[in-house]
DNA sequence: ATATTTACGTACTTATTGGTACAATAAATA
DNA sequence: TATTTATTGTACCAATAAGTACGTAAATAT
């Protein structure tokens, strides 16, 4: 891998800064809450330079949106292990939906999920990802709770992932929306208890 | 109450026909998906008119919501009288939330609380009306039930409201969203269960 | 008829939107 | 030093946003 000297001139767009500040500014605020125009003010870039990089909001957003993933859905997802039990994963993730502790309010995945429709091709098609990918955690939690007897074994297991993701995902928007975390903690532990066995 | 003659040109403005056909538009799309020029236009009428009558589009949306209220909320409100059980009140609010049966898709209450923030002043103290009455409808149905045994006794009647509250709106922003009626009935018919006595 | 009062909508303002042409810049190469 | 290539952002575009000044229409009153 020699180093190539490039003959143009040298790039000085901080490519990973910007991400990280759009995904501040999504998280925060929602994925449809600025105009591209504000945006770039926020950012400090400028337009050209967002439509060269990322082809656009579809594709920053989409960007965004793989940060996201790494750096707070995989973590969560990985609190949902085989080595917990099914009371532990549920509390793991009202712990996370109920009050996610760092910066901002409520869950990306959630926001956007709630605009789906309205999202560009390239964010759409990231949502829809994540979200499967975050109930194929949530089947596999469902399922081993199942095998364990701590959950109703005559609910399918996929119906069950399904039921997880809508509490967690209300509990999220919830949270964004400013209601108090512990109304919300107590609210989708009493939905969960629903899933235990009778 | 004569018939005073008025003095100016006679008025023409059709207010019931542009406040019904406001709330099929809010209803259909959602109370932010329309820009003011955009709705004068379809709604064939003057933006100085909309402006005359309503005060803008804040008033427009706080009389559709009415409306809205008294053609739709408030009958099903009424469904959830004392002359039904527990189980009968539950199951009228599923139907109503998992199939509205009539026009548009969706409730626009639900669709307006969810960009609560975003709304004027007028509208957003319609939606906190409308909603506090829902709810009070819904902890009397609690209540009723707890008297009667047919829920846990061991909860506020008060949370078991919001917590009706939470998963009947989550089931009309589902039926909005396009999710599958069945299973959105499904889902919810399993929240619910959490409030019987075990 | 003329004036007065009320209702209405054309046509305008200013600000912002998403999007891009193109000139300026900065390096390597000749 | 001049040329080529790559990168950047100023400065613009047409479309649309919210909101309103003002002229016209249609009735009663004088």
């Amino acid at each position: 891998m020699a180093e190539k000297k490039k003959r143009g001139r040298p790039r000085t767009f901080e490519r990973d800064r910007a991400v990280s500040r759009a995904l501040d500014h999504y998280w925060r605020e929602g994925p449809l809450a600025l105009s591209v125009n504000e945006f770039c003010r926020r950012m400090g870039m400028s337009k050209p330079s967002l439509y060269r990089e990322f082809g656009g909001e579809d594709g920053l957003l989409a960007e965004a949106l793989d940060r996201y993933w790494g750096s707070v859905l995989a973590p969560i997802a990985a609190l949902l292990g085989p080595d917990r039990s099914f009371a532990e994963s549920t509390e793991a993730l009202i712990a996370f939906a109920s009050d996610p502790g760092d910066t901002p309010k409520g869950c990306l995945l959630a926001k956007s999920r709630g605009t789906r429709d309205r999202l560009g091709p390239a964010a759409g098609a990231r949502v829809d990802e994540l979200a499967r990918a975050l109930r194929n955690a949530y089947e596999a939690v469902s399922r081993r709770g199942q095998e364990r007897g701590e959950v109703r074994s005559d609910i399918n297991s996929e119906f069950a992932a399904r039921y997880l993701d809508t509490q967690v995902t209300t509990a999220l928007h919830k949270v964004a929306a400013g209601e108090d975390p512990d109304e919300v903690r107590a609210q989708t532990e009493l939905a969960l208890t629903a899933l235990l066995p009778s």
